[in-house]
DNA sequence: TATTGTTATACTCTATAACTATA
DNA sequence: TATAGTTATAGAGTATAACAATA
């Protein structure tokens, strides 16, 4: 009987303990959302990046997610393999590749953040607008602890 | 310049991004702030459920804590070496071990509590007591939608 | 025959550093 | 000589299932 065997109510008050269990148990949620698409979420972060910076090096982005270049290298295998993502000669320094996303890497793209924001209501569902804004606020003063730049995630890297 | 291509305004409003994102990198905090003591969280949350429970079997634990019995025995193994815990044999059945705490493994794990509340000092610093206590139920609103048992964290697994 | 704990195997993941092609 | 990307290798971590001792 693990309930016996529980007694976690200590930690039930650690904003940390907390923080920590949320934010993997909601990210695993995530990943089984996205799991229809065939990708996960940090194939999600590279839909993202390349849909914003488009024309791209992979050593650029690998710097900017905090990625080593072997580790970009896979990465992009996986989502070109899928035919989400274009690898394109540079004909300025052809050394580099330019990253593009395809028609149906942007088809996906959207598609996936349709799924972001499912998740998004999913997971605040149980909360009112008001507060959803002020969770949202509280989050960010103590995220200001920590000085991470907004975009990135450590789960990238 | 990594600065050029972060644009990551659109995920600062989204409450499982920051989540994850903060769950990850605070965790990450605690592990470092654990490092001077020779463990790591998931060493932590094994000191704690067996100062709980002691004379409790690796079994029953691993139920507990959702690891299986193969990772129990190493978990087991790294806290025996540090002479934190105790196999002791379980006269009632001799299949079983008996886990206990060291005289040693109290004082560490006292001096792991510690170090805990430190973390959760430092992880709130910037919040006044109003807005610590408004962010923990917030959170626990959240969980609830998750079925999760109070004491149990997926990272264990 | 079932169960506790252990070990062995195989698998995944990842990082380091060697390599190539371009510059 | 330096840089972009790739590949090869080796290490950590982890799960599966076979195994020994005990019930």
């Amino acid at each position: 009987m693990p309930e016996d065997v529980d007694a976690g109510e200590v930690l039930a008050g650690s904003v940390g303990f907390l923080l920590s269990k949320l934010g993997m148990t909601s990210a695993a949620r995530f990943a089984e959302m996205l799991e229809p698409l065939g990708i996960d979420p940090r194939h999600f972060g590279i839909l993202r990046i390349v849909a914003m910076t488009e024309g791209q090096s992979q050593q650029r982005l690998a710097e900017a997610l905090h990625v080593p270049p072997s580790g970009m290298v896979a990465l992009i295998d996986d989502v070109e393999a899928r035919g989400l993502v274009e690898r394109r000669r540079n004909p300025n320094d052809r050394r580099a590749h330019a990253l593009h996303l395809t028609t149906k890497g942007r088809r996906l793209y959207e598609r996936a953040l349709e799924i972001a924001t499912a998740y998004e209501e999913h997971l605040c569902g149980g909360l009112s607008d008001r507060e959803r804004d002020h969770l949202l606020a509280l989050l960010h003063k103590v995220a200001a602890g920590y000085g991470t730049p907004a975009g990135s995630h450590p789960g990238m890297a």
